[in-house]
DNA sequence: TAGCCTTGGTAAAGCTGGTTGACTAGTTCG
DNA sequence: CGAACTAGTCAACCAGCTTTACCAAGGCTA
């Protein structure tokens, strides 16, 4: 059908991140939203990152970030500390509870790579990966995209 | 590189409805959110529907739907008129205002999948939407994924 | 090194788009 | 008929975000 990609985007990211909510929830990690598990991924990957980078990284403003760090904080997913040479900066790193949760969102995200590349095959998976990565660039004309969906 | 799928669905989504709202910006639709298209797209194809269904469609309460219609009443988007058969239910239907929207997003949907497929080529934009849905039916176990995303 | 702009974070108010719960009135079915 | 269900309404509430204003630390330039 035609003109049914939005909402087939729409679908299979709510897909994807309800199912992975679900086994979260599961593990005891019921009060991580998708928003939650992006900054994981991304405090993961860079060791910190102040409150602002996360704000930039999810598309949201920076006292909206500081309030999920906050509240991140509050539950011992991450913590902060002063930045060594910044003194206005505080980092923000992932906790125990928090490693604990993004290896679990690792896992749960391979384990669903590998279900659709049983579903698709290899080839195609590298292919799905690769058409949505063009369709982006082509489609924002080179701007970086935020990683929230408003709705 | 391996675990990225989640932020590409989320990304292509934003990316996609930033675009089409910018282009329906420029052409007075500026106070159109993406779930109005959806909701404009579904009554254009089943020429009318409950404030009901229009919930289920979207995934969200009976309330709020009625609260989005109500609005996009006031705009002159959508009319009501009392069912003809069940004196508890109202139909809503597209106004001229509307049809003039859903006629502009359709066309801006077939343009960008034009791009698409000069980007990706026929075939490769075919299994790209083909894909696409065997992942979410897979993904969700054949239970219906609500259209909105959740952040 | 003084002055000024910039930047990271904080504080508070307010808004949008939803939810929950309780209710009314019309419908369906045994 | 009466019980159970369904569409819509009303009102209270809430989460998550934005806006505006501010402060203190840093960086740049004359």
């Amino acid at each position: 059908m035609a003109g049914d990609l939005p909402a087939l985007l729409a679908t299979s990211f709510r897909a994807v991140m309800d199912r992975v909510h679900d086994q979260l929830a599961a593990d005891g990690f019921a009060d991580v939203r998708p928003a939650h598990g992006f900054v994981f991924q991304y405090l993961s990957l860079r060791g910190g990152a102040t409150a602002v980078e996360i704000g930039e990284h999810l598309g949201i403003t920076k006292q909206a970030a500081v309030q999920l760090v906050d509240e991140l904080d509050r539950r011992g997913y991450v913590e902060r500390r002063p930045h060594p040479s910044d003194g206005r900066s505080r980092v923000v790193t992932l906790a125990p509870r928090g490693w604990a949760c993004v290896h679990r969102v690792v896992e749960l995200w391979a384990g669903l790579e590998r279900q659709w590349e049983d579903l698709l095959g290899t080839e195609r998976l590298a292919q799905l990966r690769d058409d949505l990565g063009r369709l982006i660039s082509a489609t924002s004309g080179g701007r970086p995209v935020p990683l929230r969906p408003l709705w």
